[in-house]
DNA sequence: ATAATTGCAAATTTTTTGCAGGTTC
DNA sequence: GAACCTGCAAAAAATTTGCAATTAT
């Protein structure tokens, strides 16, 4: 259990209601968008605007608490910010799961880096599919 | 060199002035964003259209001509389409490099996309830091 | 108490659309 | 010649901004 309002705390945020809710839905979900976000967080707190939203992301991101992931074809989401891991990315409905295994690339991506000078900061793979899910529904 | 007009009449389009140099553009500069394209397309097409660059962003996109490359914190770059490879995005500049050399991740990516019986179709990963240029400049 | 944050409304920026005229195959 | 494309202007969508009122520390 997260406890969001230290967490904004030690990145130096004070804990709104508005911005506690937006944590515990990008928690709770895993992934999500600007418009996602809004239109979840509102059902709790009926006054949110949806410059709050912007701002707040803007912010949060800007702090390190969460994490822009761009999505070819989609609008960009957001989710917490955690240990590098790979994005399993649904082509069909824009599902994202995560998988935690990078160490298995990590000293490539480094050499790699190494070889162009580059001073690597942070990994973001996706990998573009059909989830099972959606597999499914195409059969019947 | 690459012959512009069949590679678009192979996928089904039209070999217009506008979608040539299009074409060429990205192929020289290896990524670029809408705008981008349309300021440097402008120049040898002065009646160009930017609903033009749009439409045909996405219809070569579509026909697979084309690949967006979504970074984040920035605006998606295209690039032409061609076997998948790893990106080096400089937060600084926001040049995109590429290194071809997927072929140790493969069997992982192929691997980790079976266990979740997720039908890969697309890898992309971007590694973010700051290139060799933008350091040197940090430097002085 | 003070500095930060919110919500609103307006401004900006980005992207999409419809259609008449022009172009490619 | 038929189907496809372009450029324009207008519309729609997405994002940003300024500011007065409110809230967290």
């Amino acid at each position: 259990m997260i406890d969001y309002a230290a967490l904004l705390n030690d990145h130096g945020l004070k804990a709104t209601f508005q911005r506690m809710n937006i944590l515990r839905q990008i928690d709770q979900c895993g992934h999500m968008s600007v418009e996602d976000l809004y239109e979840e967080v509102v059902k709790v707190h009926p006054s949110l605007s949806l410059a709050t939203i912007y701002k707040n992301i803007i912010l949060m991101v800007e702090k390190g608490v969460l994490v822009e992931v761009p999505i070819a074809g989609r609008k960009s989401k957001y989710e917490l910010s955690k240990e590098d891991h790979i994005h399993l990315v649904c082509t069909e409905c824009g599902d994202v799961e995560d998988k935690m295994c990078f160490d298995k690339t990590d000293a490539l991506f480094r050499k790699l880096s190494e070889d162009e000078h580059f001073k690597l900061n942070k990994r973001q793979v996706n990998l573009y599919g059909i989830c099972e899910a959606c597999q499914m529904e195409h059969v019947s």
